[in-house]
DNA sequence: TATGAAATTGATGACCC
DNA sequence: GGGTCATCAATTTCATA
């Protein structure tokens, strides 16, 4: 992990369609060792997959939101019970009041509130709060 | 966008290195055909971009937060302040007691602190609550 | 690990349905 | 819109250092 292999990275977060012979003139290699340390890098983990970057809206996933929920003892399958919800997008255990934060999109209030019913229902859950996005600044990949 | 188009969005979803002879054979249609949707998707935005999903702790980016922001009107450059703090992945404009939402993601917590104190200083801030995140269940793409 | 070149595979555009 | 084909470009592998 040095600095090449940093500038790879961000290079290739910007655009990943970027050829091999691209990033190596960029980086100060051939084509090939650019392709090695690519190769490596995604052997090892670094770069998990290649994808693509969708707007949600256009895919009919206007409404925003994030849920803190108030619960005991994660320890069962509750990740696998919210991973099962496929319209949370994110589930983290927090430190402070509430003990889980999810990230949730859905077409509108009304599939939200679906959504919280669903939630509710899973093990240990015993109250949630719902903080709904008005408008989002920025959601980008970090350099 | 038809359910062809959502199927080639999915796929690319899971792996956009995958070629539009496969993509083709996959949704039923040729090589060129699937080549012409994916395109039509870029030109009108649907698809944003192509880019690679990095662990972030390998970058040694291990802490993640949110932090909920009060304060007033956002009518400024808040946006553009609040971009210029590279350690924030987002920021929302929330519905609730706070207004702002953040994600932010630092090697520790002892940067996490420094960024705090930059976001304090941005027009409007008058009060901030931070929540760190323990362990993340998943954070995933939605298909 | 890097280079340079060879071989395979894929992207892209013109043309027709 | 989609299919087919020809051309051009990129990926991937390998011999060599």
């Amino acid at each position: 992990m040095d600095d090449i292999d940093r500038m790879l990275i961000g290079l290739l977060q910007e655009d990943a369609t970027r050829s091999y012979a691209v990033l190596g003139k960029a980086v100060g290699l051939s084509g090939g060792a650019a392709h090695e340390r690519v190769r490596k890098l995604r052997e090892r983990g670094v770069i998990r997959r290649t994808t693509i970057e969708v707007d949600q809206a256009a895919l009919g996933r206007a409404v925003t939101s994030y849920v803190m929920i108030e619960g005991g003892s994660w320890m069962g399958d509750s990740a696998a019970e919210l991973a099962a919800i496929p319209e949370i997008e994110e589930a983290h255990v927090i430190a402070g009041p509430a003990s889980l934060l999810l990230k949730i999109r859905t077409p509108g209030t009304r599939e939200l509130q679906d959504v919280l019913r669903r939630v509710f229902q899973v093990d240990g859950v015993t109250g949630t709060r719902t903080i709904v996005v008005l408008e989002t600044f920025f959601e980008r990949t970090l350099k």
